[in-house]
DNA sequence: CTGAAAGCGCTTACAG
DNA sequence: CTGAAAGCGCTTACAG
């Protein structure tokens, strides 16, 4: 049997009143001495709080749930090193629950899981729940904040990085760099409101230099390596690629596009450059190394927690930056 | 205010035992028309039950919680998606806690975190604990597990692929592709025991064949991507390489190995065969993919919460492969 | 099939 | 600084 407060007061001799409150460390309702012992008698009885009883008794949790869904991207890492930096800052405790792959089920279950353990904030990382589980999540009183994920509806509270300013900086960096003919592969412009985003910053950098997107220079796909290589199959049906450097929506396009650039003898950058976004750590163990439109993961993790508990509203803007590797060659105009 | 089951009782006109019968679905003890009644009412209520109070309670959870380190290495996805797959079966919930890495403080506060809402049981996902944790863990009365840690003391239960036998598939492969020569990279043989297994199974297999490990092909090194870089240069220093084939400790040493082959012109496998530890996708995301010993990580998940729930004790083994890609040459012997 | 009552381990006004 | 007591939301023998 795990020992209880009652235990440590009848060792003790103190009413279990007093030894709730110098375990619960209430500054000034009990002298040296008395703490002195109970923790003592604490330790030696191998005590360990119940936090349910706690929970029940205070109606408040030092906990939150981080919902996170489970696709290869691991770019979550990143965010949850934010969150729990954060967490440990503010002596909150984070647990971390599997919502599945856009799977209305787990999306469900991991939602009740957090809901009946009272949890003081819900923190969804990416997960786009179905319209049922946001009701869900909405009817109930706990507080919510979504991380690196975009939506339409603006009245959702959420930190990410701004898609329309991705979209264009790596678009103006290419054109810098002295590119006209850019592509733009393996995002998803239907389902993902970041897609069309990114679409719109490509389409407004083009714009700004009198250039426009051919049809053929966007290749939707679902971020995946698998949309990377299907993508420049389609960019290399002909003999000359119609473009000379393109953007992958993610650091999985990207070396999908840059391997099977390779298996088709296509030189990067020689004759293709890739920007890619994300930055994540899989852009430099590849060859050549990607440059890439660098979100600032850790940060939205960081100071996702902080808005979450401030209870804050709307959108807030995590800073990208442009990090030069070796996959753009920069062309004579 | 979150209703209650008292809500529901006053809703309903039945007593709250009645209610708590029917919300926790004790059969038999209540009426067709009761239930229809009573869920009825909890829906409309949005009631969601109150876990800390159920567990208080009862005593006991339905939770696992899962540690797991914030180490690079991602193939703890796989791990993860194979407990979450058999906690589904089970109806179990499982809520995963980072426990930093190798930091002692870390692993104790997501243990005492574990312990406190006395949780069924824990998982430990290669958290390697310290002494003083370990001591805590197993003065609890949770049932604890391993997974993918081997440990010098057997008494310790856990479910890990066969070191030894990993050590001795890598190297007995290389041998019956023709290679005489074979480097060992990038493994700690100090404070892993894992590494001193695999040297081991591989000295073995070396000597089945009358070979022997030149001190110079052995390069130790803590399982990352710099000690793959490290390990070539060490390789590298004269004009030509000691060996023929190397085995790189993990899959981030073999991608160092290549990538810094690849930078000083040695070409892979032609020049350098590698075979590689873990099989993670990484593999097949380089060029030229890695041919790999690959660990089954999902069934070390999947089988270790089974062994957690009967309380097993000792090492359970997973089965390891050998998966063939393109980053072995045979060579003529 | 249903209800009244006790109790799980804690916290916290209230009274001293 | 300390204690007695009520109560958090549930479950479950016990009695009908």
């Amino acid at each position: 049997m795990q020992a209880t407060i009652k235990d440590i007061a009848k060792a003790t001799g103190f009413s279990v009143a007093t030894v709730s409150r110098v375990l619960s460390n209430k500054k000034g309702f009990f002298s040296e001495k008395t703490a002195a012992k109970v923790n003592q008698v604490a330790k030696e009885l191998g005590y360990k709080k119940n936090m349910s009883a706690t929970e029940l008794v205070t109606k408040k949790s030092n906990v939150i749930a981080a919902l996170i869904n489970s696709t290869k991207t691991n770019f979550s890492d990143s965010i949850i090193k934010g969150i729990q930096d954060k967490a440990d800052e503010l002596g909150k405790t984070v647990i971390i629950l599997y919502a599945g792959d856009r799977d209305a089920r787990a999306q469900k279950k991991a939602l009740t899981t957090a809901l009946e353990r009272s949890v003081a904030g819900i923190l969804l990382l990416s997960v786009d729940l179905s319209p049922e589980n946001l009701t869900l999540l909405k009817s109930a009183r706990t507080p919510f904040y979504f991380i690196s994920i975009t939506f339409q509806d603006t009245a959702l509270p959420c930190i990410t990085s701004n898609d329309h300013g991705i979209g264009y900086l790596a678009t103006s960096y290419l054109i810098r760099q002295g590119h006209r003919r850019i592509g733009l592969a393996g995002l998803d412009f239907s389902d993902s409101y970041t897609g069309k985003l990114r679409l719109a910053g490509y389409q407004a950098a083009l714009a700004e230099n009198q250039l426009s997107a051919h049809s053929e220079w966007v290749q939707a796909g679902d971020y995946s390596y698998e949309a990377g290589i299907a993508a420049l199959d389609a960019y290399a049906q002909n003999s000359e690629l119609p473009i000379t450097a393109v953007i992958a929506g993610s650091d999985m396009v990207g070396i999908g596009i840059l391997n099977r650039a390779s298996a088709l003898k296509i030189p990067v950058p020689q004759k293709l450059s890739i920007v890619t976004i994300d930055g994540t750590d899989l852009c430099r163990i590849v060859q050549p190394p990607l440059t890439s439109v660098t979100q600032d993961f850790y940060k939205m993790g960081y100071v996702g927690l902080e808005r979450l508990l401030e209870n804050a509203a709307g959108i807030t803007y995590t800073q990208s930056e442009l990090t030069e590797r070796k996959s753009v060659l920069a062309v004579k105009k």
